[in-house]
DNA sequence: AAGGAGGTCAACCGCTATTGG
DNA sequence: TCCAATAGCGGTTGACCTCCT
């Protein structure tokens, strides 16, 4: 496969595009369709290249775009299918109707990226990276303190409001098995296969050779042999990151 | 008011995957 | 089966904007 020369043939149009180059695109897609875009841009008059019409087309004047702020719920299912899926925009964007790869890209480089940093949150791994981590060590996974739940109860806004978090953390502390949380819920419905309102027809499933296979694993199975020795420290931590992440990005919307 | 710093986001680059001859 | 053309993806860039000093 050779690569494609592109534009970098010259006398092709690079740069922001024009309204009136936005109109013709539009007029021309609006009467033919998509097509090639290789020689979409001749048959519409562009002195651009196939490449730079599509990326404007899928990113910025397909009717169906959402534009504006992401609301909450956006945001958060961002981040739950961003811990599933990696850096996989077009497949976290093909659950999220109306936005572009493009533009949760961006959005997750500049605003929840650093959020979660800023909360102590690795943004790659999804780990905590506060004190609360120490939960998480092996030799603390399972049989945490008493001081370490407290530390948990302490939280502002209060861990009791979010009661998944809560029985999750209970379970750590007792040892028996925590009861299917909301994040489980939430894993089961963003998964690829389980969701009913997913976009476009070429959603990529996620393989093995995924970047971020960390929550494959099923939570369900993680919860009921916790403390029975069969869930691993990395499963035990990807559970509690997802009730963790949950918790301390509700807070931070009620700053 | 000026200008520097940092943030945002549209667009580009370079690569891989897919398709078709 | 091979190879070229094309589509699509994720990473990066840079112009523009806003905020801060």
């Amino acid at each position: 496969m050779g690569r494609a020369p592109c534009c970098e043939r010259s006398g092709l149009k690079k740069g922001p595009w024009t309204p009136e180059e936005d109109e013709k695109l539009v007029a021309y897609i609006k009467k033919h369709g998509q097509g090639n875009w290789r020689t979409l841009p001749k048959n519409a008059g562009l002195a651009r290249c196939g490449k730079s019409c599509r990326l404007r087309w899928t990113n910025y004047l397909r009717p169906d775009i959402k534009r504006g702020r992401f609301s909450f719920e956006e945001e958060e299912a961002i981040i739950q299918l961003h811990s599933i899926l990696g850096n996989k925009w077009s497949a976290i964007a093909a659950r999220l109707p109306g936005r572009t790869d493009n533009e949760i890209k961006n959005y997750w480089n500049t605003h929840i990226r650093k959020r979660l940093l800023r909360m102590g949150i690795d943004p790659v791994t999804h780990a905590p990276r506060l004190d609360l981590s120490a939960l998480l060590k092996p030799a603390a996974a399972y049989y945490p303190t008493q001081a370490d739940l407290d530390t948990l109860r302490a939280l502002e806004p209060p861990l009791a409001s979010y009661p998944d978090l809560l029985r999750l953390a209970s379970a750590l502390l007792s040892g028996r098995p925590a009861a299917p949380a909301i994040g489980e819920h939430r894993q089961q419905q963003l998964l690829p296969g389980n969701n009913h309102n997913s976009v476009g027809s070429g959603v990529s499933t996620p393989t093995s050779s995924s970047p971020v296979p960390r929550l494959d694993h099923s939570t369900t199975c993680v919860a009921t042999t916790f403390g029975g020795g069969g869930a691993s420290t990395d499963d035990v931590a990807a559970l509690f990151d997802m009730q963790l992440s949950e918790l301390l990005d509700v807070s931070d919307y009620m700053l």
